[in-house]
DNA sequence: TGCAATCAAATTGTATACAAAATTGAATAC
DNA sequence: GTATTCAATTTTGTATACAATTTGATTGCA
């Protein structure tokens, strides 16, 4: 059985039992932007919504303020995260940094089966898309990534990647340029191709190119903060 | 006031309230080595040692296994982590890919007041050595590490550093070599005079070699594990 | 004696009850 | 009419009670 059809949340619940279930529902729901930044997640809604007590629910919420997909407020509660533009240009450097070397030893590392996997994640993506659900294709762009991670065969510069490339859907959510067109599909096609040569120069090089472009796909100008930045102003913690 | 004073946890908390305090306690208790890995830490023991209950102690043992300080096994407990050689490997491959990119960074942004902070880690290193209390050391050399990526002001590559500091300690725990001295004396000073001429090239072949001189004072050769060796011995037809 | 099954003790997992804090809104004073 | 205060409500934080699981020890049986 393959990754995919196991972690669809796309973050490895670091909880066990009902919590990682809880986990990986909010997790998919915030990927596919059905959660937005900044939506209060309360502990009795969810405890009634999924049928556990706000033990479970507390458990998740706090896994998921972990991997910084929640921000948990002392007295306050949970909220979808709201990366910051500076936290924003700072994921996004240390993507630059981890993942085009990961790209260059999945590329050693690569088998036919890996191969045929990648394939079936661009495959699937571009049904979504074709399919009208960008929130699904986002995320399976985002675990086309992790998938390289995995099978470079560093677990643990795998687990920064997952984080990272789930910060990346809450910053895609905020700071997406309308104008530009999501189109990750020739880069990753041109990935896969690089992959199926060996040649890691390529690769890694496609990889840098490709989170360049993403990037400038972003508006990060520094803007006055939206309206809820009153409150952080006027009552820090 | 400095970071050193705020946050003598090594880990920077991702809780708040008493179960912070517990995290601060267990996590510097591990990096000290005073907590040995594999250790089981008991939810009722550790309830009646901080006079808090069950649930605080769960809230902090859930954080600590979120930075791989603890291991949570489902109906077992929780147990100070035990990295494998294979995870110990993997955690200085993504400190050589991390630290000395940062370490340019924070050369390009050092400040007298950095560069001082710098020097009384070293300081305060040197001083828990000629006390005779090496744990402290230890966990001033990390520190002196994580202040380095702090510098550099990445916070999120900083927080990943942080987790590889942190169990950069029980892998040495674990497979220090009895031979080799612990001397981080001279690397942490040629840094710091590479940061005070803001060498960046410098800084970061620095940093480069003296990740290399820890691994190699490792004793990271593929054995048998424990229980197999066991049955080897026992049962050797 | 050796092995297996069953039962008891201890420990963790989950739910719920209670305490503390924050938010809300209405009443009152200016 | 506006602002301030205070109480009621809601929500989170913590403790405790109960359920489920594991562990090991004892007993029964071959």
């Amino acid at each position: 059985m393959n990754r995919i059809a196991e972690n669809p949340a796309f973050i490895t619940p670091t909880v066990t039992g009902p919590a990682a279930k809880l986990m990986t529902s909010l997790s998919q729901a915030i990927h596919e932007h059905r959660l937005k930044p900044g939506t209060k997640l309360g502990e009795d809604d969810l405890s009634e919504i999924y049928g556990v007590s706000r033990t479970v629910v507390r458990a998740a919420l706090q896994a998921l303020s972990h991997v910084q997909l929640v921000e948990l407020k002392r007295n306050r509660g949970a909220f979808v995260a709201k990366p910051t533009i500076r936290e924003a240009r700072e994921v996004f450097e240390a993507r630059a940094l981890l993942e085009p070397r990961t790209a260059r030893s999945a590329t050693e590392r690569m088998t036919d089966a890996a191969l045929a996997r990648l394939e079936s994640h661009i495959a699937a993506e571009h049904q979504a898309i074709a399919e009208g659900e960008p929130g699904r294709a986002l995320r399976l762009s985002g675990q086309f990534h992790i998938e390289i991670s995995h099978i470079a065969d560093q677990e643990t510069i795998a687990g920064f990647i997952e984080r990272l490339v789930a910060r990346s859907s809450l910053i895609i959510a905020l700071y997406w340029k309308r104008e530009s067109a999501l189109c990750e599909k020739h880069a990753h096609h041109a990935l896969v191709e690089a992959f199926r040569r060996g040649d890691g120069d390529e690769a890694e090089a496609q990889m840098k190119s490709h989170l360049i472009d993403i990037v400038s796909a972003l508006d990060l100008r520094d803007t006055p903060e939206p309206e809820v930045s009153l409150r952080d102003i006027l009552a820090p913690d």
